[in-house]
DNA sequence: CAAACCTACTTGACAATGTCAAGATGTCCT
DNA sequence: AGGACATCTTGACATTGTCAAGTAGGTTTG
């Protein structure tokens, strides 16, 4: 008598698992922080014991990590999808960008945490990252193709950090609380997106 | 037989082991990250047993508020007077806030969680970070002080975000790693200053 | 067909942690 | 003298991450 699952043994139960120590890590991220996150509270919320987890994820740290690949990959395609819609490319991504971090709090929160995750010795979240990195470099590349090669990182550079910055300032700082009450948030980004000289390149509609 | 520190209790050791708490956690903070911090660990290098710190600080997150708001008040003097200097405004307060960042990753690094900190509990900690931000209103205003009163904060933001994204990406993920080896640091934050339209204002020399 | 092996868990132990409770020792005020 | 207070201390507790050693089934191999 061991097992106490309900749910027998199978390709899918096991990865019901994987997927609930997920999600429940996911949830304690997007609303206590990563620091809440803890192996034996997201084995008892899967149901399965404490030790369960360690045979997907192998520690703590690989849990980060797999949260920050899948989300290195969604953010990829939804950035991706912005760089081909109609209309002002920066705004478009920019918008793509903070939205991304609004809805996948839990992922947007661990991707860019190397100290929680230890995503150097993990290989397919760098390489997650990498491929983030490449649509990002498209976006400059569409944005602004004839800068001078010797300075061909300032453009995306300048373009991650107000990204990022933006996103990070909006989902865990107090900016919010400092800005009049009444302000909306999707104008508030389009109008930063215009404050950016490279705010130039349209897609055809 | 208590008292097993050398030092006799005066007004400046109490503060000596204020401030030995303190700058263990800073080093912890700077080099493993703050979910590293732990009270007996910072209790441990500071000498003292493993309860003396909640005396000064309450219990864990208290100390991130105590280095959350020294950092503030010393990114607010340092802020203040890149907004002095002559030439371009904003490459010296960019260039100011990131080496804020880099110089002091232990308090950078902790000034933004409020996950950890409960910064919203902690009413000097707040203060500190209202006047870091009156700072920042008062660049807004030197690069652009006849921008429409409606839109008065996407500029605010805006520099915010992209001072807040470079230094965050710079000293905590793998940015550096992807930017070309001979990349000069300097040279890339002065260009990406430069890449945004309220790069306008100079101060008299 | 049985032995070996793998996957997907389990229970049990351990040291370390955050924090509560209850002192101890000194300083200062009255 | 005596109490209030600041500055610590030791002791205890539940909880945590992780190692070790199972166990129950399925698959592969001899």
């Amino acid at each position: 008598m061991a097992r106490q699952r309900s749910t027998p043994v199978t390709p899918e139960a096991s990865v019901d698992v994987r997927r609930a120590v997920l999600d429940g890590a996911l949830d304690i991220i997007a609303t206590e922080g990563a620091e809440a996150v803890s192996m034996r509270e997201v084995a008892r919320r899967a149901g399965v014991s404490h030790q369960a987890p360690y045979h997907y994820f192998g520690d703590r740290a690989g849990i980060f990590a797999a949260i920050s690949e899948e989300g290195f990959r969604s953010f990829t395609e939804v950035f991706r999808r912005a760089l081909d819609e109609p209309g002002d490319i920066t705004a478009n991504c920019l918008r793509a960008y903070v939205s991304f971090a609004v809805t996948h709090k839990g992922h947007y929160r661990v991707m860019f945490r190397s100290d929680i995750c230890g995503i150097s010795t993990h290989e397919t979240t760098m390489n997650a990252a990498d491929e983030a990195f490449l649509a990002l470099l498209d976006l400059a590349e569409a944005v602004d193709p004839d800068r001078h090669p010797a300075d061909a990182m300032s453009l995306p550079v300048a373009l991650w950090a107000q990204a990022h910055g933006l996103a990070t300032l909006i989902i865990d700082s107090p900016l919010l609380g400092k800005l009049p009450p009444e302000t909306n948030l999707e104008d508030l980004i389009y109008k930063v997106s215009q404050l950016t000289i490279w705010s130039r390149h349209e897609n055809p509609a």
